[in-house]
DNA sequence: AATGCGGGGGT
DNA sequence: ACCCCAGCATT
């Protein structure tokens, strides 16, 4: 492979046809570390408001280290895989504690960050610093594996090792590693498509063998189509006398762990009405200790958790308070009036729950 | 090597 | 109704 050509053709292209995104505006090692963190598993369309509103709210890591971790889940509720925000706040404490405020420079030290993997770290160092560093991700591997006409399955070891191997070797001897690896990652991401790649437009063709062969739908080799498992579960919308609703935390071993969400169950193998209504019963006294008057279902939505596809089934209910005495709910509750609702951090699907109920309450 | 972790954009 | 995405940590 001609190196020097594919890296003088990459950047070439770049500067005419890269996106001005936000975070290639900056070399703050924070900024673009928050913006990678914020782009694992996410699209950039998705990131660039959250980016924002962080970035103003917590200008510096210290901003962020001294921050509570309510408040760093109410920026990211929205964006999923809330790990994320969890672990780059403690990060954020320990750049705060061991390196005076300042993301470290050294990869050593920068790997040592929860939360940051050999990709993210890399790209930090590389794009912030010039830092002479290979990166792999989603749109690099696709390209890479092209430019190797590299066939096999690239989750493996072995086939690892090879892009990561290439994407060393392809960075140049002396200065611009950084411009490199993002000209790199931005054809992968533009030009050379999972289906359908604009070979034509590709600065890189005439060093493509999976190109000249015609195998752009052959590599990367197709992953595995996922399996999906559809549940019901069902949401209860519990007011008490004053009206206000009662919402609870997701514990650290559930999803949306330290989000707020309405009480919720798995109701799937719920199939009569009877068994239904019994099950929430049981439901509400085991894990909150109360009883409630069921009401009717008042709305029904449909969304998606990794593997799983959920409809989520909506009912009203009132406290019942006669039926007190019961033990104390095991999980952190919270009962909110309506004002208080938008400071908490809930999920998206609850979010959106919480919407229609508004606009119920307005017509 | 496989799995859990969210949500939305694009087609 | 799919497929995919600037991954990481755990098992």
């Amino acid at each position: 492979m001609e190196l020097r050509a594919l890296r003088k053709k990459a950047v070439a292209w770049f500067q005419g046809h890269g996106r001005d995104l936000p975070w290639r505006n900056t070399s703050d090692r924070y900024a673009i570390w928050l913006s990678e963190v914020m782009l694992q598993q996410t699209q950039v369309a998705t990131v660039i408001p959250y980016y924002h509103r962080f970035l103003e709210r917590f200008p510096t890591v210290s901003d962020l280290a001294s921050a509570d971790l309510d408040e760093v889940y109410q920026l990211w509720a929205g964006l999923g895989y809330y790990r994320r925000a969890r672990q780059l706040h403690a990060a954020a404490k320990m750049v705060a504690e061991q390196h005076n405020g300042t993301f470290p420079s050294e990869p050593k030290d920068v790997h040592e960050l929860p939360g940051i993997g050999r990709y993210t770290g890399n790209a930090v160092l590389t794009f912030a610093d010039d830092a002479r560093l290979p990166i792999v991700e989603a749109n690099t591997q696709r390209l890479y594996s092209r430019l190797l006409r590299w066939k096999n399955d690239c989750s493996t070891q072995e086939s690892q090792k090879v892009l990561w191997d290439f994407a060393s070797q392809v960075l140049p001897k002396g200065a611009g590693s950084g411009q490199l690896n993002q000209a790199l990652m931005e054809i992968g991401s533009q030009l050379c498509l999972p289906k359908n790649p604009h070979c034509l437009l590709c600065p890189l063709i005439k060093l493509c063998p999976t190109y000249a062969h015609g195998e752009q739908s052959l590599i990367p080799s197709p992953k595995k189509p996922k399996t999906y498992t559809d549940l019901v579960e069902t949401a209860l919308i519990i007011r008490d006398p004053s009206g206000q609703l009662l919402v609870r935390r997701c514990s650290a071993s559930e999803r949306w762990a330290g989000l707020w969400d309405f009480p919720r169950f798995d109701t799937t193998k719920c199939k009569t009405q009877s068994t239904l209504q019994k099950t929430i019963a049981e439901f509400v006294r085991a894990r909150f200790g109360c009883g409630i008057h069921l009401g009717k279902q008042v709305h029904q939505l449909k969304h998606a958790v990794t593997r799983y596809r959920i409809t989520l089934t909506c009912f009203e209910a009132e406290l019942d308070e006669s039926q007190a005495g019961f033990s104390a709910p095991e999980i952190e509750t919270l009962w909110v009036g309506p004002s208080q609702m938008s400071g908490l951090a809930l999920n998206s699907s609850a979010k959106r729950l919480w919407n229609w109920l508004q606009k119920q309450r307005e017509t």
